[in-house]
Order: structure tokens, then C-alpha cells, then sequence
DNA sequence: CTTGACCCTGTAGTTGCTACAGGGAGCATA
DNA sequence: TATGCTCCCTGTAGCAACTACAGGGTCAAG
């Protein structure tokens, strides 16, 4: 049994945030000493560790949400696991895709500021409606 | 002249944000009609023009804010322009290494995953603190 | 017995909007 | 003139996923 800040350093994650994920229904109330402090055993620590290691894949609360209670129920054949994680996956590649595009607009924009004064500064000039 | 709902079609932004931007002074008050309607000349197409293409190309409102605030000085040399321009640009470096790395990981659990059910299942135990 | 580190609850702030609710304005049509 | 209809107004609350207080209580060490 350890209290709320020995799991914090545990598993990386801020006090604040377990209760969060207390207060949102991701993890159950511990039980509590005598003096109110939350407690929690190991299977807690398994359970924010499991959250944690998703949220950083970046996995949405709604999805880590969604995987918890398919782990919960342990019958469930994996498909939706899959699914779950093959959607996450084709989420990132189109972020990845849209970053790309936007990295090059960027840098074509940057290239063409010469530094001089910011009336003919191309950055400003790119940015802005008309031409001139 | 030209009222919200032609300002917002004219640089396809909702009606709410732009009276959101002025709210939070990133558009200055405009006249108003008779009828209490905000009513904005070209100047204000030209500034929403600029904020929106800014925010297209991924700045932040305060990135934004200070693009602005430069262009309004009109006298500022174009260097600091060019740094926002430039730490712009590093952060979202940062965000396409984030996510290939993370692509990279998510696609080694998806495809070990066998679609049996779930107590063998290979996702959820990558995402899982301890070898089973 | 006091100091300091930790914990408690509850609420508000963050970013960048978006979505109402509950009304008023302005124009066309019957 | 009445009735729709579309637009506009203000003000407030909601979204994700936390984070940061304020204003207290608990506990172990010295």
C-alpha cells in the first residue's frame, strides 16, 4: 500500500491528475486511512500504469477508456483492441502527413525573409491577404 | 462595409470566433449599425485575413498576437518576426519526430497482435506494466 | 511541540474555440 | 399589417486533459 504521492512518482504523474482520473471514473477510489489519505495496492499502480504507458502512445481518455473495460472484461476477443489502436494509428499518420506540409510551408515562408525592416518583410507579406 | 455573418463567410470563420478574437482584443471593437450590428470595413478582412492564415500555419493566438503587434509598429526590424517564425517551425520539428517515434511503436504492437482474445493479447500487453 | 512535507476538498484557470439560450433587427411576402 | 425567416445581439457553459491554487488537515522527525 502507498500513498498518493509515492504512486505519483511511481508511474510519473502528478497528484492532481490521479485524482482527476479518480474524479473522471478512470480509476476506482482507493480505500482510505484513517487520517482520509487515499491508499492504493498494486493493482492500482498496474491499472495508472496501463493508463499512463497509452495516454503517452497517445491514446485519448475516451480510448484508454475503451481498452481498460475490454482488459476489465478479459473475455472479449481482441478485434476491438485492434481496431482501437489501427484508428489511433491512421489518426497520427494523417497528423504526421498535415506537420509535413505544414514544416515545408514554413520553411518557404522563413527562406524568403531577407531581415531587413517589417515593411517589406516576406514573412509578414506571406501572411498577409493581398499582395502589397 | 459588412457585417459578421459576410466577414466570417469572407474568411471562412465562424461568427462565434470572430467575436471570440475581439473579445480576447485580437480584432478591435468594430462600428456598430443602428440596429446594434457590428459592421467591419476592409482593414478589419485584411487583419482577420492575417490572423487566420496565421493560425492555418499552426501559430498560436499569442504568436499571433505578437505577428500583430509588430506589423502594427510597422517600424520594428523583422527579426523578431523571423525568430517566432523559427521557433514555429523547431516546435513542430519536435512534433513530427514525436510522432514517428510514436508511429514506429504503435505499429510494432499492432502487428504483433494475433486477434485471439484478450489474455494473449499482444497490445494490451505492451501497454501493461508487467510481463503478464 | 513545532516545523515541514505531505495530504484533503473544491474551484478556477489553461487553449481555441463551439454551442446553446433567450432575445432583438431587418427584410420579404401574404 | 402580420408573419415568417434569417441574421444579429449578449452571456454563459461546454470540450480535452489536465494544472494550479486556496484554505485547510495529518503525520513523522527533531
Amino acid at each position: 500500500m502507498r500513498s498518493i504521492g509515492a504512486l505519483g512518482k511511481a508511474t510519473n504523474t502528478k497528484v492532481e491528475t490521479i485524482r482527476y482520473y479518480e474524479r473522471i471514473g478512470l480509476l476506482a477510489p482507493p480505500q482510505r486511512t484513517d487520517g482520509n489519505y487515499r491508499t492504493y495496492d498494486d493493482e492500482a499502480l498496474a491499472r495508472l500504469s496501463f493508463i499512463r504507458r497509452s495516454r503517452d502512445l497517445g491514446f485519448s481518455l475516451d480510448q484508454v477508456r475503451a481498452l481498460l473495460s475490454l482488459t476489465d472484461q478479459g473475455t472479449q476477443d481482441c478485434k476491438t483492441v485492434d481496431r482501437i489502436a489501427r484508428d489511433h494509428m491512421a489518426e497520427i499518420e494523417r497528423k504526421i502527413a498535415d506537420l509535413i506540409a505544414l514544416r515545408h510551408e514554413l520553411s518557404t515562408m522563413i527562406e524568403s525573409c531577407g531581415g531587413g525592416n517589417i515593411s517589406e518583410c516576406r514573412i509578414i507579406e506571406a501572411l498577409s491577404p493581398f499582395d502589397n
